[in-house]
Order: structure tokens, then sequence, then C-alpha cells
DNA sequence: AGGTCGACCTGGCAGC
DNA sequence: TGCTGCCAGGTCGACC
């Protein structure tokens, strides 16, 4: 599912349509992706509220409403906010007050509506970590955070609490544009590295949003269509198949239950 | 506290 | 054609 740069595709494509548009109805064909309150409760508090910001946090997205309450959209691995006509596979779909649609679809169900009237209340929103895109994460910031840090440099690059928004794709291809090995303890990278590491996550995440993100599997941005970004991924998924740079075969291996990729000769 | 693992779900695909 | 097992972009809670 989406990563940063998906997210943000489908943030900044929400906020130019529902930002001013007021929730006419609301449709909870599956209750399961609601978790915080009945389906009820959901209906009745978004109802006639209209939308006055889109913002994302992570890999979350978050409409503020003008009565002040909070609508959080995690859509984990298959979550998809679709503007258009309703789709019959939506789970959950809004009516908005000129005309369209706001479908939310997840195939595997794993995503969640949540309703708050803080986004404190929100334990992920709580403890998550720092934009990768903002000024706070910077060299100096990283060398300090790092620092003792035994676990693999792929699994710190994908902990939401330490960085928000990386995932499995971004964390491989921004360490092989790096030239890092992914099992490499992140306490031990050296400061040349550090600051490649951050030039090439900020340079990697910017790219992929240019490209309206990557569409691996069944990402689809708020048009409901795939991100261009797929043809320029170097590394993830591609097991076997020459590495761009030095010919020899992709390796995939696997770490902490996630499967990492990278080329064992470009990467140290 | 930092780190790892399994569970949560559905569906596509490869192999038999 | 079916069946089985594996794989998939994330997060959380339980455990060491």
């Amino acid at each position: 599912m989406p990563e940063l740069p998906e997210v943000e595709t489908i943030k900044r494509d929400l906020e130019k349509t529902v930002v001013g548009q007021t929730i006419l109805e609301v449709y909870v064909h599956d209750t399961m992706v609601v978790r915080n309150l009945s389906a009820k409760r959901f209906k009745g508090s978004l109802a006639k509220q209209t939308i006055i910001r889109v913002d994302r946090r992570g890999k979350a997205i978050i409409f503020e409403m003008k009565s002040g309450c909070f609508l959080i959209v995690q859509p984990m691995m298959t979550g998809q906010l679709v503007l258009g006509l309703r789709t019959p596979q939506a789970r959950v779909y809004f009516k908005l007050s000129n005309g369209q649609y706001l479908n939310y679809n997840d195939q595997r169900r794993f995503g969640r509506l949540t309703l708050v009237d803080h986004l404190s209340e929100m334990k992920f929103l709580r403890t998550i970590g720092v934009e990768p895109l903002s000024g706070a994460f910077n060299p100096g910031w990283l060398k300090t955070q790092m620092r003792f840090r035994k676990t693999p440099i792929k699994n710190l690059l994908m902990n939401q609490n330490f960085i928000a928004g990386i995932g499995n794709i971004y964390a491989s291809e921004i360490l092989f544009r790096c030239g890092i090995n992914p099992q490499r303890a992140a306490g031990r990278l050296k400061i040349e590295e550090i600051k490649l590491l951050h030039e090439q996550t900020v340079s990697v995440l910017n790219e992929a949003i240019q490209f309206r993100g990557s569409s691996v599997n069944n990402y689809r941005d708020a048009k409901g269509e795939k991100g261009h970004f797929v043809n320029r991924i170097q590394v993830y998924g591609r097991e076997n198949e020459k590495c761009v740079r030095c010919q020899r075969p992709i390796q995939r291996i696997v770490q902490s239950g996630r499967s990492t990729f990278f080329c064992k000769r470009c990467q140290s």
C-alpha cells in the first residue's frame, strides 16, 4: 500500500477538490474499517460536516472538519481514497455537496477510518516520528538519533516512530542509491554515509511525489490512476534481475519478516 | 527501552 | 480444474 509519496499525492489531489465540500451522506458497507465508533455514530458525527482542511502525517491522511473533529484515514496495504462516481467495492463512501463521491476501497481490510475530537487521542499520531520532508529531518538530527542504534539501517528507516512515511519500497530504493548495505547496524554508519542517507531520502521521496507515487500492486491516487515512479524503481521487486550499475543479480533477503532488495556488490 | 515476531485480511500466482 | 503454499506497499500487541 501507499507510503509517504503515494499518500502525499492523494492528499494534494483531495485538497483541491474536497476542501469546502460538505458531506451530505455517509455509507458504511463494512463496519470493520471503522474502528473506534459504531457505524451509526460514525455516520451521525460526519453527516452535514464541512471539510476545511486535508493534511498528511506519515502514511495517514487527516481531514479536518469545520466543527473541529478529525477523520483519520490509514490506508495500510490496500486502502484507496478515490473521488468520482460510487465504486461498487467501496467499504465506505461519502456523498459530497458537489455531487461527487469519495470512496474508501480496501481489498485486504487492514485499513481504518478513525474519528476523533483531538489528534492526540490517537496513539499512532502521538508516537509518530519526524517528517522526512521537514526541516527537522537533517543530517545533525539523524547523526544524534542513530548513535547506539543496533537495528539494521533498513529496519530503522521503516520504523514509523523514528521517521514517518518510509515503507518497504522506498527503504530499499534509498539504500541502493546510497550504496549502503541494508543489514548494516544503523549506529555504525559513518558521517559521510549519514549525510548521503539524508540527501537520498529527501530526493527519492520528492522524486516519487513528482511522479505521483509507485503502483506496484493496487495503489491508486484520488483520481483512481496509477503512479509513474514504478518505472524508476531500481531494486524493489527485482530479485535476480541485473543491477543497473554493475549488472550482477539483485538479491532478496528477509529482514524482520519483510523482503529487502539490494545489490551485494554496490551496497556495502 | 529497543528490537523481533505473529496476527490481522483478501486475492493473485506458481506449482503440483 | 482445483488444491496448497507463498507473497503483498502496514501497524499493533505480546514477548524477549
